[in-house]
DNA sequence: TGGTAAATAACCCATTGGGGGATTTTTACT
DNA sequence: AGTAAAAATCCCCCAATGGGTTATTTACCA
């Protein structure tokens, strides 16, 4: 019943501190610690915790990294991102390697206790000072790409079905032959959709229809 | 060097409160207030706010698509969103319209001026506590869809030149022109470009450029 | 000193995208 | 019912893009 979790910290005093503080807790058990992740996937193979407490800045390779090749052989296993500093890069690429939570190691233990079973439960705690940054990054880095549900969808149903030939990566021929009509038609439809999603070409129109869920 | 402020919202007493509090304010002025935004691109034409004030629920047109309809025509000005709602769509969608701040109806005059204040010098304001709902939010929705920095940057000094003529819109023939090599040349290191970056045109590389910062 | 990477250049060819214009069918609205 | 708007269909022209291949020169590194 237990919640399993690895450590992932190169600082041995943190790391055993860390340790303690988690086996002293009724609803956990740090079945394993490592001082770096360079064995990461063998680790998490053999181990299989619950959730991995990771610390993003290592010797050799991140805790970015590490974070990203557990997401993507294990899926299933959250990652709690600690670390010292407030880089908004930082932890922006963290939740792109598919990093659940991000705390602070100056966060008191009983809100690391916390977030563990926040995560767990599959949450994604984050302090509020750090969201709001991070978001701020986004904003500026014009990471959010996304224009929401508004000009779309009043592609009409034949522009739908090709937006979504296209998304299969079809040819306008292809799609021609698909769609029972010929390829100038498709050509037509295609200048159209463009022009309703804003987008200039095939991989922006295809990056909106996925993003969008119009196909 | 007031702060020029213009006011949407569709409650008269908060208009007119939000009004006296700005005109009231040393380096601020209020010059214009609108109860809808439906003539909105009329509005700012002839107004030329620096920092728009908008509620985001009104009668009509909402608040959100005012604000893409700002942005799109005068992407310099600020737009700073109000509401009493705390809804992550309705702030996911303000945000991806281009706005830069957002802030509840409950915050004090001193917040909202401060919150003027910073969106006209470049800032986001937004409370923590919003701003981490929405990252989760995004989190949740995938709409974070980037791959940060890891395949690339082995890019070529002389390949990033060829980026950043790019990002700035020139053709093959006008990138040549600058880059004082021939058309060929241009479109090979392109294709280079392509490989190095995983993607497939134009607008795919200018996208990544963007937003890990090759440009 | 030989191999590798980068920069340069050229060729061929298919596909794509943008600009028109045109006709027919369907839908919608008065 | 009649008309206007939108959708669907088709065609042409042409510039730009993307992929592949090959080749030469330079520079650097092991």
């Amino acid at each position: 019943m237990n919640i399993k979790i690895a450590i992932f910290e190169d600082n041995k005093l943190i790391r055993e501190a860390l340790q303690t503080i988690i086996n002293n807790t009724d609803d956990m058990l740090c079945t394993a610690t490592f001082s770096n992740v360079n064995q990461v996937e063998d680790d998490i193979e053999f181990n299989r915790p619950d959730v991995v407490l990771m610390d993003i800045e290592m010797p050799g390779r991140t805790g970015i990294e590490a974070t990203r090749i557990i997401k993507e052989k294990s899926p299933h296993i959250k990652v709690l991102i600690q670390t010292v500093f407030n880089d908004n890069e930082k932890i922006f690429n963290a939740l792109c390697a598919g990093a659940s939570g991000y705390i602070l190691k100056s966060d008191s233990p009983e809100k690391i206790l916390q977030s563990l079973r926040e995560v767990h439960s599959g949450g994604g705690p984050m302090s509020a000072s750090i969201a709001s940054k991070v978001l701020q990054f986004f904003v500026r880095q014009n990471v959010i790409l996304v224009e929401p549900n508004t000009t779309n969808c009043d592609l009409s149903e034949r522009e739908k079905q090709i937006l979504a030939f296209m998304v299969e990566g079809l040819n306008y021929l292809d799609i021609a032959d698909k769609a029972f009509i010929s390829y100038e038609t498709v050509r037509t439809h295609v200048k159209h959709i463009y022009k309703k999603l804003h987008v200039a070409c095939r991989s922006e129109a295809i990056l909106k229809a996925r993003q969008q869920g119009i196909v």
